[in-house]
DNA sequence: AAAATTTGGTTTATTTTATAAACTACTTTA
DNA sequence: TAAAGTAGTTTATAAAATAAACCAAATTTT
């Protein structure tokens, strides 16, 4: 009947991060932030989660002397979003 | 960018009611109970939920000496939906 | 040059939410 | 008549999201 939505992306903000990095492929944490919005601590703990699911790299770095995050999409986390999508297909028509 | 998603139906099992009351019009708790497969307890939970949230309406009648409980979807619970849908396709392509 | 502000975060605490467990009440079956 | 099943509700617990507080370094302001 019902697929499982996985809960690790059914999440606003992990979804949001997780759109993000399907369109440019590398994003650093101040451009996720600008984009979604999100509160630095939340985002931090969101892509912290992420990581650990694997469904993201994070590099940290540096751009000059100020500290840079960057993040990855990973195979991983391309498959994750495909189920995902198709879970929610069992729920609605879209 | 991204419009933000009702959390009220951005939940499982409340997306997952929702989504059987659109195609059946009028569902007793027991036939929400099979179809999704929750506990009484997490069902009874979220169809109150929905009820104070206008999304459906819920009566409490017999048939015979067994209660019996009924939802239906409400027009404004329609339109929370179909919005809710319309907030997803800005972080997925569906 | 000291103080305040900004950037780029992390850690911890609080609030909210989902879920599970326990309970009520009545009915049917062995 | 005792046990088990149906149809739920209420309450407690676990998990999750979010916000608040904090840290460190760099930059800007006075």
């Amino acid at each position: 009947m019902f697929k499982e939505l996985n809960p690790l992306l059914h999440s606003e903000l992990r979804l949001a991060i997780i759109s993000l990095l399907i369109a440019v492929d590398s994003a650093d944490f101040s451009y996720l932030r600008e984009k979604t919005a999100a509160s630095a601590g939340n985002l931090s703990v969101q892509i912290e989660k992420l990581r650990i699911a694997g469904y993201i790299t994070v590099q940290k770095g540096y751009r000059g002397k100020i500290p840079q995050t960057t993040c990855k999409i990973t195979a991983e986390g391309i498959l994750a979003l495909e189920a995902y999508i198709e879970a929610l297909k069992t729920y609605i028509t879209l």
